[in-house]
DNA sequence: GATGTATGGATTGAGCGTCGTCCCATCTTT
DNA sequence: AAAGATGGGACGACGCTCAATCCATACATC
């Protein structure tokens, strides 16, 4: 079983996921390519394809291990406080993540996959657990609803943080929501947990 | 001034128009080439370029027909009963518009300028009147509000609406969201309407 | 009025550079 | 020798450009 190469197969997968995400978080999605990634790596293009099906399968391991730094990232925010101020910490910590990273978050909301190419399940699973951490710290404040309800809020203030930041990164999209996008996650958060204090307190 | 043409420049702008809307209808963007535009008006690919400077300039204006339609069906919502029963039909009305053209919507969301170039200002001012209608609904309820915080709880519910709706059609995203867009799309507006009301009650 | 001709915008389509992807000859280690 | 790793040319499609061509009009001539 001859191996020519320097490296083994992981450590070349580590390089082109390293070289590709170098290439998205400073040009975007535009930039990348697989002659681009290819000479930046040593290597030639067709190698590329001995590692990944394709740029696709690629992009979405970029996708993942910036989705994986989120949930580091979230999993940091100390767990102190009321469960309101733990749940702006979130959302914040959720927001600055995506500033900080802008090109990067911007890959995750413009990329797709090309049609008849399926989202893989354990991509779908890792976007799921990253409601987790929502969902715990909402859970002290919704004793009196069912699971249903509880569901449905964590979906809820989800979708909410996710349109908040998409419109933070993405300009095209936001000649609104700018500037001050953390006094609108502030707003959001507080406002809806309020909402649903109301619910049963009638 | 010799005219070979058939069609007068408009009327080949809106035949080009139209061609790129369907395919972007029926394939998503991803199926959308200046070739395939010109076999279906009949015409060569050099000529969209006397009509448009380039396909961004094209989906720009596709973009823009949206939004156009979407305002329009905004307009189409009922002014009667309460403030809250009114938003929550303009959401619904809103995330049903995106549901019947999902492919068309995607476009909206997955569409970028290339670095370099950048949105015209006609395009910003279009977004931004969506707002008006979501202000209006909302300012019976807001008696007590300043300017400043009027404003902020119309972005938060536009950045609200824009999560919800970009995760039920953009699949990629939403291993969460998916169904019941709707449920999830009244349970932030009431909620985060009667969070407002709490503001100002204490 | 009929005919010829010059004008100049409209249109074409080959061509450039780039892309993702494929594939097979080649290399290198076992 | 065997067999996996690699290089790099090739293919079709892409956005976009531009010199060449076309043809409806405007004018000149008879």
């Amino acid at each position: 079983m001859g191996r020519r190469s320097i490296h083994t197969s992981d450590e070349l997968r580590e390089l082109i996921v390293q070289a590709a995400t170098d290439i998205v978080d400073h040009d975007g999605l535009s930039g990348l390519s697989a002659r681009e990634i290819a000479k930046r790596v040593n290597y030639s293009p067709g190698t590329l394809y001995n590692v990944f099906d394709n740029l696709d399968d690629l992009v979405l391991t970029i996708e993942a291990r910036l989705l994986d730094r989120l949930a580091e990232r979230l999993d940091l925010v100390e767990s102190g406080g009321t469960p309101q101020h733990r749940l702006c910490r979130l959302a914040d910590a959720y927001l600055a993540f995506t500033q900080e990273n802008p090109k990067l978050w911007n890959l995750l909301l413009e990329h797709r996959m090309p049609t008849g190419r399926e989202i893989p399940d354990w991509y779908r699973a890792k976007l799921g657990s990253l409601l987790t951490p929502l969902t715990d710290a909402l859970t002290p404040l919704l004793d009196s609803f069912d699971a249903q309800e509880k569901e449905q809020a964590a979906r809820t203030l989800w979708a909410g943080l996710h349109g908040i930041t998409s419109l933070s990164t993405a300009d095209k999209l936001s000649p609104i929501a700018n500037h001050a996008a953390g006094q609108t996650v502030d707003d959001f958060v507080t406002t809806y947990i309020s909402g649903l204090k109301n619910r049963h307190a009638n």
